[in-house]
DNA sequence: GCATAAATGATGTACGTACCTCAATAAGCC
DNA sequence: GGCTTATTGAGGTACGTACATCATTTATGC
């Protein structure tokens, strides 16, 4: 038996194509009665619309869009490229995707660009921005219309409609936690953490899950309260050196934000022991030369190809109102030491 | 500017439609020097063939085929799940797979299995069985007449045209070296390293990889030759028992094999000291839960899903002679903790 | 330069769905 | 029951490609 088409549909639901048709993209003036005869019609012959044939017909482009923070580092550079990446294979796919800035840290600027996206014939959003009343606010506006909507890396828990796609952040935590508890062996002492800054809800979710590690299997560690940068060279250099300079030794440094290449550096030039344990987030080409030149232990990181083909089949799935195939959509935690680190993917010229 | 479409290829190659079809088809009766030129305009303005336009008009299913070994551990298992999840959702892209067994210890059987495939009007093969003469010159011939044959897990360096889909072995082996340097702090001792054959070539690699590392990290440890279970379980405990009892105490066992059940088992009944670091392959419930009581201490796995969808995908590209892209089809080297395993993906309810 | 074969063009149908128009029917109301 | 309105049906065209048939043009050998 071949899968049934819209005909097939027609004659087991006892209705012409037209009434089919009407059902499926919900067109207004059927009756109730008959749209649930049609679906139950459905179920029945197990009838799966061909998207490609639907996509086809439609002449349809999916037009999503990546609002991304407009700073750069390394990270958003991988999503940029896996982007551009994604975006030829997605030709295949009716799809097209592009990206637009905003400075991430302010809310207003980021609000405001999200609004300007609805004027402009979308049909969904990747949404990478800090959790805030005003980004919160603009997203549910653009629900509002219509538009899906994921959040992307940063989870947005109060705009329920955008669903997140990037890692759990806590068990990031928890993982970077377990690989400081065992790679510092029995040592005692105390660990540094690093972080731009423990506003965002990422940063705090990272630590909760840190601290519940090491408390539960690593007691003899110390855990420093959270230094954070906000992103300044200067003041960097200031704190860090403060903390290594005062404190005893340190066994373990804990780096939880993306852009780790200026406290590290600070790192460099002040110089710590051989054997602390250093832990970054996001495997990037400079990450991943820390990792081979050992003064990086691991890094945790999230598989940036899969968060932005996920983003973009969840978003497809929404607009489609189809259901998503969740299993697919889950990011996982990885770790990376130096022995498992995939090789870096030259950007594949056009 | 539009997609272009086989209308404006035409138009810019100068040929006729008709001409056009029979080049993107490679089609016999068209002059090589017009081929070129077709081939010139496809260039020129980048046309890509509307794939779902192709299928749609073709009403071509592909069908693609895994062959599995025939015993049942928790790894076939796993793969099977996760063909049969994937099965559904490529039943909108005009793919139909299925799965065949074949005794994987018995190369003749196994070759035998695979030249019945070609009887049976397949496109693809996906074949997962140990590297042996046989089932190379079963490839060759499959492949001889057409099919697209891709390696599954295990590698085949001897069927060239065979692709592989599967973890970097070396690297794996590398890994859990890596891990096991670390893991095991600063003591000294031995390793064992227990796997299920050394005849299989996944294996040799691991090993490879694994004394390489250990060799240059962590030259106090030393590693015992590897015992060979058989698949045997009285095998294993006999020899895993004498090893374990004659030898000093261990600081660590590799379990290179998949199912390790068997051997974890007797590993159980002898007991062993609390610290012995501990690595296994495969993330199953089996794993799982030995990550989660603690008795395993890492995991090295591949993604299952990946590795079947990436299969699909390279198998498909083959039967259409598309480009793969490649860096979606790399398979990772995942370590998993018991803080960062993935929840368990529920077998999805049809 | 002619016969023949090879190459190319022209045209139509099909795939499964979307979307439109107009006609036909059924339901609801007084 | 007759009227209006809400539903439903019938049929056509389109999307981009595949594939088949037949007509026409061009190249090839002699």
């Amino acid at each position: 038996m071949d899968k049934p088409t819209t005909k097939d549909l027609a004659k087991a639901a006892g209705v012409s194509l037209a009434t089919v048709d009407r059902v499926l993209n919900t067109r207004a003036g059927v009756r109730q009665a008959t749209v649930e005869r049609v679906h139950r019609a459905i179920k029945e012959i197990n009838f799966v619309r061909d998207m490609s044939a639907a996509n086809l017909a439609r002449k349809k482009e999916y037009k999503v869009v990546f609002l991304l923070p407009d700073h750069d580092d390394e990270f958003i550079d991988l999503i940029q490229n896996e982007i551009a990446k994604t975006a030829r294979f997605l030709a295949h796919e009716r799809t097209v995707v592009s990206i637009i800035r905003a400075p991430a840290n302010d809310p207003h600027r980021v609000a405001e660009q999200i609004d300007n996206l609805s004027l402009n014939e979308i049909d969904g959003v990747a949404i990478m921005a800090p959790e805030t009343p005003q980004v919160r606010d603009a997203i549910l506006r653009l629900e509002a219309q219509g538009l899906a909507v994921v959040a992307f890396v940063s989870h947005q828990p109060n705009a329920e409609g955008a669903n997140y796609v990037g890692i759990n952040n806590e068990a990031a935590g928890r993982t970077v936690g377990q690989l400081m508890a065992r790679f510092t062996g029995l040592r005692q002492g105390t660990v540094l953490v690093v972080t731009e800054t423990m506003q965002s809800r990422d940063s705090q979710e990272r630590r909760l899950g840190f601290d519940a590690i090491l408390e539960k299997y690593a007691s003899r560690l110390t855990v420093s309260p959270s230094m954070e940068t906000y992103g300044d060279p200067l003041r960097s250099e200031k704190i860090i050196k403060m903390a290594l300079q005062s404190q005893p030794p340190f066994v373990g440094i804990y780096l939880m934000n993306h852009d780790i290449r200026k406290t590290m550096q600070v790192i460099d030039e002040l110089g710590i022991a051989q054997q602390t344990v250093i832990i970054g987030h996001e495997l990037t080409s400079y990450t991943r030369a820390r990792l081979v030149d050992g003064s990086i232990d691991a890094v945790i990181t999230q598989d940036v190809g899969h968060l932005v083909r996920s983003s973009i089949r969840v978003l497809r799935a929404k607009i489609t109102q189809m259901p998503p195939v969740a299993s697919q959509e889950r990011i996982r935690v990885e770790i990376i030491l130096r022995e498992n680190m995939p090789e870096e993917t030259h950007s594949e010229n056009l």
